[in-house]
DNA sequence: AGTGTATCCTGCAGGC
DNA sequence: TGCCTGCAGGATACAC
């Protein structure tokens, strides 16, 4: 899936398009792709005027003139795709919901594996659905220390504190997998042990993998596409994810992929040494 | 608290 | 060509 990066461009792609337009009728094609009842969902976003898409970790979040959302969070392959026809727009092939514009043109939620999910929100219901996520990874006031109170916080393995959306919104496996490596850091060690150095390293590789990724427009290693149909460039300066076997860009020695918490995750055996084994547990045979 | 597993789906690549 | 397995930018619920 879309990732914080992705989510950003196909926002910005939707306001060159969207703001001003009115929904004239929805059309749920595929029900499970919605929140709640189709015809109320329907019913609730018909008649909308579109003011400003914003982007809140890896959800794409139309906002109507009236303050009314739909929170478009895109599952593995979820796309939107303006068009100027009323029927799905270009390159749709598995229409989810359409929306049709009183102008003639529409928007298609598009979803091969529909896992992705359209919440409608009244005004009232947005700070609480927004609540429920962790900062956003490149506000300015995600600062090294804001990180590593964060991390101080979890025992886990920092590649799964990085995915879990309720401590830092929008990470995703790919750039969580390139953030370790940048900052020389096994995705697995725990993250309350990653000292201030390092924490500092992580704050500053995340962040630089994100801006990247987002002015190269995304990454594009299957499905995803911008609101244009143009695929992401960041494909190209993956550093660590899905190059198992190649030689590590800093060390040559080849990156291996492992897998841990269900996904995979790549790492350099050079440059990011697996993390020492904890401290023995109570009872532990010593 | 943290982790492994299964679940929701479809498509694609690779092996035989 | 067909059939099988494994894999995929995600999220959640469950049992240990």
């Amino acid at each position: 899936m879309p990732e914080l990066p992705e989510a950003e461009t196909i926002a910005r792609g939707l306001n060159m398009v969207l703001p001003g337009r009115v929904v004239r009728s929805v059309t749920v094609l595929r029900d499970d792709v919605v929140d709640g009842s189709p015809r109320r969902f329907a019913e609730a976003v018909s008649g909308k005027r579109f003011g400003t898409t914003e982007r809140r970790g890896k959800n794409v979040v139309l906002t109507f003139e009236d303050a009314t959302r739909v929170v478009v969070n895109l599952g593995m392959t979820g796309r939107l795709v303006p068009g100027s026809d009323p029927g799905p727009g270009p390159g749709s092939t598995h229409p989810a919901v359409l929306f049709q514009f009183s102008d003639g043109g529409s928007l298609t939620y598009d979803d091969v594996r529909r896992f992705g999910r359209l919440t409608h929100l009244p005004a009232s219901d947005w700070k609480r659905w927004s609540r429920r996520l962790g900062p956003e990874p490149l506000a300015r006031s995600f600062t090294g220390a804001r990180l590593q109170e964060i991390l101080s916080r979890s025992r886990s393995p920092v590649r799964s504190l990085l995915l879990d959306q309720r401590k830092i919104a929008g990470v995703g496996n790919i750039y969580a997998v390139e953030a370790c490596w940048f900052a020389g850091i096994h995705p697995r060690t725990a993250a309350n042990s990653i000292g201030a150095g390092s924490g500092a390293r992580l704050h500053r590789s995340l962040r630089r993998v994100l801006r990247r990724a987002v002015n190269a427009g995304g990454t594009t290693l299957r499905n995803y596409r911008a609101p244009d149909g143009n695929e992401g460039r960041f494909q190209r300066a993956l550093h660590a994810y899905g190059r198992e076997g190649q030689p590590c860009f800093r060390c040559r020695r080849g990156i291996e992929r492992i897998v841990f918490g269900g996904r995979s995750a790549f790492v350099c055996p050079g440059c990011q040494p697996e993390p020492a084994p904890g401290p023995a547990a109570r009872g532990d045979v010593p």
